[in-house]
DNA sequence: ATACCTCCTGAAAAGCTTTTCAAATTTAAT
DNA sequence: ATTAAATTTGAAAAGCTTTTCAGGAGGTAT
């Protein structure tokens, strides 16, 4: 069943046939009516493929995630309200998942390409030399997620990594805390790993504390890596920190756990702070004191900027910043009370 | 740049520029060489919509969830192994999430259908009557992921909810507990939800207990759902009881910090099971006895059995049913020791 | 020398739309 | 009644592949 069928049913051409389904221009009541009811009766639908060939225009966007465990980086919340908006706006969304994989992620480009994807979303992990020739030559927008490529000039959304990690800090610091353990999360470039590891050392140099570097850890998002950083941290010749800042609060989860089993009170003993505000932190023994982000207003930035470069035709290069808050619960001590 | 541009620089016709493309028939190596040269200088793409409106084939699946927070309903797993099998055999995702509006879900099939998609991942969350005339009308294969439909027979994988909620239930009871507490997950139809519900029951009238109406509670896969719940209980005029079944690991950690809160030790006063294994299980405090469900199966089964339906044409209701094993760890008392 | 094969290549059709352009018809205006 | 304008419709091109079919070139066997 397709166009032309519809239109031989209804004794008229495939002109008026695709003017009634599209209404794209003025045909006689009668006819359109007659063309109406052969629609209905035959539930015919279109050959999207033919429209979009012609048409130059797939109105589908091309999702790219180089991510592990979904669960792990939180990005649910973002990711629903990309499809709330694409949707909301005639889009459709082709999701792929690169696992780190460079092989995979040159080959889900290739794809995007091949599919003529109408613009990318792209939540990367690292940028490699790979990238910037992709990135480069890509024929239609990108707009990042959660990472800023200076070396190219891509528009993308991103959280406040830096300053809201200084932030973070100075609660601890605010509260009486001198010795901080740190535990970070994977950075390359620049990266949200870096930007909140600079945040932690501006903070502390703005109190004039010096970092112990037995106490800067290296975590992998995952609850065990930091539930190891604390293990790590145990052998400090310094001794345990009196407060450790996680880069996560999946890994505030594993760190908690950890200094529960090694005998330390949380907060009493040690005091932990997270990032993120995952589901679960406000339900953790104790609740994680956590820096919230607007995961939200990343997804919507990302996709509206998306859709008017792909609309205007422009590409603008602008980097949206979205605020957070610092959610205080009960994992910090106040150390100067 | 398209193929008839590739033909003219290398000075062949489409056709052979579309052999060696494709690999489809010999071509002498010369010519070969020949057009193989132009292909990598023009960087030329083959526009995939054509080649696609062509074959009648698209190689997109479509996966449409009906689901919330992807976070609660520890989906990613699945959802992973989905797109690895998926990609292993050459075959892109078209996902979209229908927030649990019957509106939206109704649009995504249509547009799977007018996007010729080659089959279709349902992860339903409820069957309607709009359900049943979609589903059996619609023009390529179907696989359902965690629900099954036996009104219309579709093809499905899911977990062994029934015995895996009676094995729950009786190991709590086989730990010396009689009056048991159940918080329900959303029920319709053949849902997981009602097996669950029926396994506990089983368990308990396999042991001769009956169900106190007062403790049996519904919550909504949200972790307040769960706290929720158990201050529903305190209510009851039996008093608590001293062991809980959560049917999500989610609604067990908003249970145990309700339980805690309200003053009563976990697992000593209130033993909690949950279900799901979710990633922060195995760190709550005390970390969470609950049932493992084959999440990986089950994504395998699914992705594995629609494409052999695609490419056999054959469409099998097959019910592939995974494995679950039960997770001891020190959030259930014993209190026959 | 003829017939027959094999190998390789190109022309053209098919897949299904949308869109442009021109023609036909109707309506309005003078 | 005639011309101009507006409305409605259809034919055909364009979008880009793959695939079928047929033909030409070269080789081999009789």
């Amino acid at each position: 069943m397709n166009i032309k069928d519809v239109a031989k049913m209804a004794g008229v051409s495939i002109s008026t046939v695709s003017r009634v389904i599209n209404n794209t221009a003025k045909v006689n009541e009668d006819t359109r009516s007659r063309v109406e009811k052969v629609l209905q009766e035959t539930n015919y639908r279109p050959n999207v493929l033919a429209r979009e060939l012609q048409q130059k225009k797939t109105n589908t966007i091309g999702v790219l995630m180089a991510a592990g465990d979904l669960n792990l980086i939180s990005i649910s919340e973002t990711l629903n309200t990309v499809t709330d908006v694409l949707r909301d706006n005639g889009y459709n969304m082709m999701l792929a998942n690169s696992r780190f994989s460079m092989e995979e992620e040159i080959d889900i480009f290739r794809i995007f390409q091949e599919k003529r994807v109408d613009g990318v979303l792209f939540l990367a992990h690292e940028f490699k030399e790979e990238h910037y020739n992709i990135l480069k030559n890509y024929p239609a927008p990108i707009v990042l997620i959660g990472q800023e490529y200076k070396r190219l000039d891509i528009p993308a959304a991103i959280h406040d990594d830096f300053h809201a990690a200084r932030d973070a800090t100075v609660y601890l610091i605010e509260h009486g805390h001198e010795r901080i353990g740190y535990i970070g999360c994977p950075s390359h470039d620049e990266a949200t790993g870096v930007k909140r590891k600079r945040g932690f050392e501006f903070a502390l140099e703005s109190y004039n504390l010096l970092p112990d570097p037995s106490l800067m850890t290296l975590g992998d998002f995952s609850i065990q890596s930091g539930y190891d950083a604390i293990i790590e941290m145990l052998d400090s010749p310094g001794g345990m920190p009196s407060a450790v800042f996680a880069t996560t609060d999946y890994m505030a989860i594993g760190a908690i756990k950890a200094l529960k089993d090694k005998g330390y009170k949380v907060p009493e003993d040690v005091s932990v702070i997270g990032f993120d505000d995952v589901n679960v932190a406000g339900f953790t023994d104790p609740p994680l004191t956590t820096i919230r982000t607007d995961k939200v207003a990343v997804g919507k930035n990302a996709a509206h900027h998306l859709l008017d470069c792909i609309q205007s035709g422009r590409e603008d290069k602008v980097i949206y910043t979205s605020s957070y808050t610092l959610i205080e619960r009960e994992s910090v001590a106040n150390k100067k009370a």
